[in-house]
DNA sequence: TTCACATATAACTATTTGGTTATATGAAAT
DNA sequence: ATTTCATATAACCAAATAGTTATATGTGAA
């Protein structure tokens, strides 16, 4: 079960994962785009990988990036509904619409 | 700014903040709910304290422990912004509707 | 006042995290 | 075949985390 908290934990690999969302990567791009070194940036996205939010393949000398839509639809709603516990019933309502795309509320 | 993810990020906190839930508490009801030490727990509570998602009081010998829903508010709408942002359109029209208090889609 | 008990804090350990630099590997191009 | 360039990995460091045990502090009750 992959750990979203740890994941996402980080503002590093939310950039990282903002990236991604706009389209495949390489990781000389994900690199270009922060100040820190290669390995630091390998290290994230290992832990990306370990958490199965992104995969990753070979293009020639390329690693390629991508991410993984429905493990993040499935963490999501993981710390929704946790959160969403938390909280009270305004959103708890709401967190049964994101599970069954429709908006059904006690006061239809 | 409270880091949810700081705090949501260990599963000792997360149950912390369920029986907060359900009520206010003295830290011994918490310790007793644990295998852990005292101080393991005050640690987790320090923690939740920084990230302001908790409060503290005293009630003569007893520390009182309660939730604080505005500020899980808040995180909950932060995460729930850049998950959704990640994610497609049918997750930020939710956004919008926990925001304004209303659902109100493009397709009316 | 003394004792009991709830809480706080200090000192320590092991592991993880986020970074570094240096170096190895492997594919592509010259 | 050699060089270049993208990536991987190793070794290191500092700080944070999650736990421990031992001890101090403060309040209430006997």
């Amino acid at each position: 079960m992959p750990d979203v908290y740890r994941a996402l934990g980080d503002s590093t690999r939310r950039r990282i994962l903002s990236m991604l969302k706009q389209g495949n990567k390489i990781q000389k791009e994900i690199v270009e785009a922060f100040d820190i070194s290669q390995p630091a940036i390998k290290k994230h996205l290992n832990i990306l990988l370990e958490e199965k939010i992104i995969s990753e393949s070979w293009d020639g000398k390329y690693r390629i990036y991508s991410l993984n839509p429905e493990v993040l639809q499935i963490a999501y709603h993981e710390m929704l509904q946790y959160i969403g516990e938390l909280l009270d019933d305004q959103l708890v309502s709401l967190k049964n619409y994101v599970e069954k795309g429709e908006f059904r509320d006690e006061q239809d």
